[in-house]
DNA sequence: TAGGCATTCTTATGAGAAAC
DNA sequence: GTTTCTCATAAGAATGCCTA
């Protein structure tokens, strides 16, 4: 993996310090597979008392992170920024190549003939790798709501439900966001305004609530009580809030399968499963007749000069 | 209805403190 | 006194809720 320095620098022992446990965090996740961004190692050194919560303990991060990467100290593959990326065509240059990623990613709908839908929704863009690589094993979707939905997708969302309502389908919405004022209200909006939509669906927050604070134990975080939904939450829960990055991947990663599994007919997926096994060999062997095919092809044509 | 503040994410710049 | 480092502020975009 990459440090590679650009400029030179002398942290201060507190700085390295931070560096150093910053790096430890980067290699935790990567030997589970996942990455991270700052954002998520933000909320990392907070759940582990690292760092206070606060927007300038979370720039004075961003601006560390930042110097120790041009000073080689922080692996470059180590961080993401997932909001920005280069967009443009796919070229091919092997259509043979081309018919075998085909084949490959060939899927069928494993649900199909479940009378349930099921998608996961998740507060911040932060854990939406770990929330996809649990979903992906069980062929479910998911969404990053990055904080309130927009109105825009939130009607989208609204309209692909009643789709799957006309079908016969039941309709299940797992919701995963913060313990604080607004990721609590986030659960209630996104529920409002689906059903306001014309929506019927099973809604279910499964994280992060009181029960799994009291199991799992993170650390706390003042409540904003700038934020204009504080009033409510304080009566309810007090002066203390917590964020959903304090569990570990592993932790949301069973929920998430404990939850799917509450909901699908496994023999229904396996039967699915089976025959998209069977259409991918059909296809492999097409595939292997392609260089055959090409070279009669031109053998046609030579004969016609 | 407007204004204020909340969520998501990252980068640029400048002031002040500390080290040499 | 100069250099280096830390910390604070601001910016950009889209959307939400609450209160006066």
């Amino acid at each position: 993996m990459p440090k590679i320095a650009y400029i030179e620098k002398r942290f201060k022992p507190d700085s390295l310090d931070l560096i150093e446990k910053v790096n430890s965090i980067v290699d935790d996740y990567e030997r589970q597979g996942y990455s991270l961004t700052l954002r998520q190692v933000y909320y990392q050194l907070v759940s582990r008392d690292v760092i206070p919560n606060n927007e300038r303990s979370y720039k004075n991060l961003g601006n560390l992170i930042n110097d120790g990467r041009l000073a080689g100290m922080i692996d470059w593959y180590s961080i993401e920024d997932r909001t920005r990326f280069l967009r443009g065509i796919v070229h091919d240059d092997d259509p043979e190549e081309l018919l075998r990623s085909a084949s490959s990613g060939f899927s069928l709908d494993k649900w199909e003939n479940m009378d349930t839908y099921v998608e996961f929704w998740v507060e911040k863009d932060a854990l939406v790798d770990i929330v996809g690589k649990a979903c992906h094993s069980w062929e479910v979707d998911y969404f990053s709501c990055r904080g309130y939905v927009s109105q825009s997708e939130m009607w989208s969302a609204a309209r692909r439900f009643i789709r799957r309502n006309n079908s016969g389908k039941n309709v299940v919405i797992f919701h995963l966001g913060d313990h604080d004022p607004s990721g609590i209200d986030m659960s209630r909006d996104i529920e409002d305004r689906l059903r306001l939509f014309g929506a019927d669906i099973t809604f279910e927050r499964i994280a992060l609530n009181y029960g799994q604070i009291e199991t799992y134990n993170p650390p706390p975080n003042p409540t904003k009580l700038s934020d204009s939904r504080s009033t409510d939450y304080v009566k309810k829960y007090g002066y203390e809030c917590w964020e959903l990055d304090a569990l570990e991947p592993s932790v949301l990663s069973e929920l998430i399968s404990n939850h799917v599994k509450n909901v699908i007919d496994l023999d229904a997926f396996n039967n699915i499963s089976e025959r998209e096994g069977e259409i991918r060999k059909q296809m492999d062997r097409f595939v292997d007749t392609y260089s055959d095919f090409v070279l009669n092809e031109e053998d046609t044509e030579e004969m016609k000069v």
